[in-house]
DNA sequence: TTTCTATTTTGATAATTATCTAAGTAGATA
DNA sequence: TATCTACTTAGATAATTATCAAAATAGAAA
């Protein structure tokens, strides 16, 4: 089931942006929600969807709430994309 | 707007299973409908999505349709997941 | 301890997606 | 050329997901 989640979690535009932004710096609600012309509410419930499956972590500073990424539940995707058998090697006789 | 319909596209468990059965040789859409509890339409409805999403060909055979895997899109997705910075890298410490 | 700030939760609605049945199509076979 | 086979497409409905406005919460500040 981790997979699924992962992968319907990285399916939306929204989500994926927000994965980006956190890429060198955690940040708190609102700074995400900033960069959305969508409330506040619907971008924590992105947040949510993002923490459900485990691709950040939210940490309480001041009355802040910061998110990190966790980009290691990716392994499981890297593994399945892989044993499809990728690369391009069908695409070498160019 | 690629990778986004790549992204869609594997969100989904039965176009994720798909992709699986056709990972070793190409199948004909009744032998990949076969494997599901759906009706024939609906697998037929998935593999519309595959295939506009490029994860997958058609070709015709007799009155049969074989479909054959393209895994060269997925190169953008793995792209995108490690400009997130992969590989439990943050984890080293066990 | 009241109020303010940052954010989430709830409840309702709109939009999208998955599914089915029934009808259509392209090409092989009789 | 009529029919059969292997599918797809269309149309309808159910299920899921995204969105907003309004209310609730947790902790900081006054």
């Amino acid at each position: 089931m981790a997979m699924s989640d992962t992968l319907k979690a990285i399916s939306d535009p929204v989500r994926r942006k927000i994965l980006n932004l956190l890429k060198d710096e955690s940040k708190p609600a609102g700074e995400i929600a900033a960069q959305f012309a969508l409330t506040p509410a619907t971008v924590s419930y992105h947040l949510k969807l993002l923490k459900q499956a485990n691709l950040i972590t939210e940490r309480r500073e001041k009355n802040f709430i910061y998110y990190d990424l966790n980009a290691s539940v990716f392994e499981e995707v890297l593994s399945w994309i892989y044993s499809l058998g990728i690369g391009g090697e069908s695409d070498d006789k160019k």
